[in-house]
DNA sequence: CTCAATTATGAGAAGACGCGACGTAAAGCT
DNA sequence: AGCTTTACGTCGCGTCTTCTCATAATTGAG
């Protein structure tokens, strides 16, 4: 039955204390056994019987010592990043973006390809397997090789990886494509929404590293919200946490109303309005006010630290930033940060392999 | 510095297999050693050690054995709940609830005082401390003997358990209640918002027993949302997550309003609806659309499991409870369930039980 | 080139814990 | 009284961790 806990035997020690070493192995570059059972607050003979059950795992190598020291001269260990890789995939209505990254989720290769609203679903699956597998190929890793991958795409998508609505890509509602990725390269797959990825991949290394609890808004072609609590991605029971689709809020304009009354795209927006033309700033303003309308509701619900804005709108930097934030303070009583993204139009698929990751060190690294 | 975890020494593992007795002899009755070890999924021997510990620890009690059955008598332990105690309370507008539990949560005594909305803060806190003190000296208990106590109020409650703002209670904002009841006991103390302590209440014992992710609503004189995601309260980084104050939801009338145009106290009204009185259920509709507007908002952006409907007007019973399933339904692609609280007015002196008892169980018991 | 100083390694002993096994104790049943 | 049943309690073993100390490998000074 076993629901009060595993066994807690000796052997849960060993397994905990090699956890400790390889976090700590993995803190940074190549290490002495006594700076690892240090850092791991263990004796140095237990973080060398952990460090050579990881070597035999292949988790960990023996590096050449430094020279140049007195003394005699320590073992130095280094975590192996290339033991294995994973896929993070962003399928997008027009774009699809692959990466492929090492234990670490250092992005080894990257491949792009683009698409349009109007590719069906078949045809945009094998675009994104063309730029997945050109990933795989090119860093020389065997198809079968990958440890996990995983996908974002616009519209909900449920806990199982199943895309259970989308307006945006055609073809798209009822897709299992955490099953697709997977059988794709015969690894666990997984999938979920982009702007919830994108929050994950600024949350990983962007700039919401600082911060457990955050609302990502994903504000441009595509958009939507992400929302990470502790530090966790929060779908929600179907998937659909932060769709505000049905919330009647006054004044909130949809973007693309607002684009196409003022006859300009996005970009030639941002670039008048940087230049100081009129129309353009209300352009800007009117943009802004949409986004934080739609982020206030997140924010008074959850109260987060932090709002990341990204999308093709962030692109409007600093001074579409300064109008949310202007009118998301008044809005709320008492407005948290509002910071631009990091990665922009690669956070998702970023965050993709950060998921993918996320699997991996569960399963696969025991962390 | 031990930021990669604790010592993992054996120590460890005697603590974890204490931790797993504990929480075996806790599930049910006196049990035998055999039966707990096997619950615990550890050696007899070690069920033994870890439970003359905890005797020791004063946290179990060897009780008769069972007579008339064959075999040598096994001896059987018990939690001793009555070990220690913990008090919640509901320090509301109108009323004041006090509550003393022992270690299972179990309510052993309690203290109802009236207020009303014009009573003075420091007034009020003498009351509080007055039914506090009554349940605690009626239990026997020294005044010291308390091992941990919160308090639920109306209004934003901050991490530290400092009221920031409260539009109900007079002379109420800027109260450090979480220091005033810990001081009154001299015990660790805290206090949240009682929406929240609400839902922690319901998720304990009641309606929201078998889900971790919900939504509470406090409907009634006193109103608001209590937010429990992945089991554990989130009040937001400032303790305002679902004070929607200022989220502009078109068509979001408050209930007062509702009132005071039917001429009408709620209870009135429910019973009058009961009776098929059309303007009366009129009047429900309104308050049940008003009541689901704002749930909506938080059932968007988190999409919990169950919505559960508390506070006053849950007296207004499963005919309210329709309207706001109708109303939420015409909001929502994909509604949760909604449901009626199972403690009524109680929930909130037991949030704050089940928030003492978190204390004490991760503090005093390492569970 | 040699020797001291330095730094890390590796083996051995001791302590703590958990588990399986076996003999023993205490009850009911015949 | 003896048998059966059930559980207790002790013993020995294996695992894990840490401490200690002798040993090994390097640098740098004379």
């Amino acid at each position: 039955m076993r629901t009060l806990g595993d066994t807690h035997d000796t052997a849960l020690l060993r397994r905990l204390n090699t956890r400790a070493i390889l976090l700590a192995l993995r803190q940074s570059g190549p290490q002495t056994l006594t700076q690892l059972a240090r850092a791991a607050g263990l004796s140095r003979q237990t973080a060398e019987a952990a460090l050579s059950d990881l070597t035999e795992r292949g988790l960990a190598r023996e590096v050449a010592p430094t020279e140049g020291r007195a003394g005699r001269p320590a073992r130095r260990f280094t975590f192996r990043a290339e033991a294995g890789h994973v896929l993070g995939l962003d399928v997008g209505p027009r774009r699809i973006l692959a990466m492929l990254a090492d234990l670490n989720g250092d992005v080894i290769e990257e491949r792009r390809l683009d698409a349009d609203e109007h590719t069906p679903a078949a045809e945009r699956l094998v675009l994104a397997e063309r730029a997945a597998t050109a990933c795989v190929e090119a860093a020389g890793s065997a198809r079968g090789g990958l440890w996990a991958a995983a996908a974002g795409t616009s519209g909900v998508v449920d806990r199982s990886g199943r895309v259970s609505v989308s307006t945006i890509v055609p073809g798209w509602t009822g897709l299992d494509l955490a099953g697709q990725v997977g059988r794709w390269f015969g690894c666990p797959g997984f999938a979920a929404n982009d702007a919830n990825l994108a929050a994950v991949a600024e949350h990983w290394r962007g700039s919401a590293r600082h911060v457990d609890d955050l609302v990502y808004v994903l504000a441009g072609y595509r958009s939507g919200h992400g929302l990470l609590l502790d530090g966790r991605l929060r779908t929600g029971r179907t998937g659909s946490a932060g769709e505000l689709g049905g919330l009647p809020l006054s004044g909130w304009e949809d973007s693309s109303v607002v684009l196409a009354e003022a006859g300009r795209d996005a970009a030639e927006i941002f670039e008048a309005a940087r230049e100081g033309d009129e129309q353009a700033l209300a352009v800007v303003d009117r943009l802004a006010h949409g986004i934080a309308r739609g982020a206030s509701a997140l924010v008074l619900v959850v109260d987060p630290e932090l709002v990341v804005v990204g999308g093709g709108f962030s692109r409007g930097g600093e001074s579409l930033l300064a109008r949310i934030r202007a009118h998301l303070a008044e809005m709320c009583l008492n407005p948290p940060e509002v910071t631009l993204s990091t990665f922009g139009e690669e956070s998702i698929a970023l965050g993709a392999v950060r998921m993918a990751l996320d699997h991996v060190e569960r399963e696969r690294l025991g962390l």
